[in-house]
DNA sequence: GCAATTACTTTACATTGTAAAGTGAGTTCG
DNA sequence: CGAACTCACTTTACAATGTAAAGTAATTGC
């Protein structure tokens, strides 16, 4: 009388290749941009200074930069600069050690994929026995 | 009259953090997980295989591999395992120089995250006249 | 003083990743 | 024999989210 699973197989426990450490706050194209910025200037930028390095529009660059300040990877100063109020951003120190530990994690991606090079030989067969979708 | 222009500032030509390449088919936690499992088996790989390598369930997974292959990188092939359907998905050439070529602009993000180690000592200091968010 | 610029923020929308449900062929058990 | 179950996926529904356009408030130029 036991009742037929309906929920679909889950996931296994971890896969060779299941890259568990890409942070999904940081895994955005926008957002690596704005964090390697941010890390190679460890003072902080201004948002024109983003935008232009990161080539985003207003509106693209504030939300992400909102979803960084959240997630407490970057820091927010306001202050001014000239007469024309200016915004800073800066990495945390938390938000630096995440970035960290993300670009490891890229490492083994980029490791991962290269192991390729060496299979690439090869006279590209089609298996037998199978057929093109 | 002229009329003032209602778009929003448009992006730079092409930022120094801009990661252009970094192809948004591929750029995808789950996506990376195939393509390299796939990149390190040139002969291809069955729907469990890369299930089990990649911690997907099987709706996510196939639907990972129809943009996939819907987008040339990966091709499918239909055969027959024993008397149970098995399906099989291997890199295509120009998938496998796609991957090349984004997985090139990862080493570079990589390298450009990790000039941040030279900046990293510092007294973080809160910058003089400006005043947290 | 009024239009335009600057420096962002907010809104609206379309795309998309994900889990749950569905399908259809094959196998097993009574 | 046929109902129940498994296997190998596919389809659907929904919530999350990235992006462009519009909005806002202060400031500057004419």
């Amino acid at each position: 009388m036991t009742r037929k699973r309906k929920t679909q197989t889950p996931p296994a426990e971890s896969g060779r290749f299941s890259y568990d450490g890409l942070d999904r706050v940081i895994h955005e194209k926008a957002r690596l941009g704005i964090l390697a910025s941010l890390a190679a200037r460890g003072d902080g930028l201004l948002f024109n200074d983003l935008k232009n390095l990161c080539s985003l529009t207003d509106g693209n660059l504030s939300r992400h930069l909102g979803v960084l300040s959240e997630a407490g990877i970057v820091e927010v100063w306001k202050g001014q600069q000239g007469s024309r109020p200016q915004t800073m951003y800066r990495l945390t120190v938390s938000g630096r050690q995440r970035f960290t530990d993300y670009v490891n994690v890229l490492e083994s991606v980029v490791a991962d994929a290269q192991v390729k090079m060496q299979s690439e030989a090869g006279p590209r067969t089609s298996p037998p026995g199978w057929a093109p979708a």
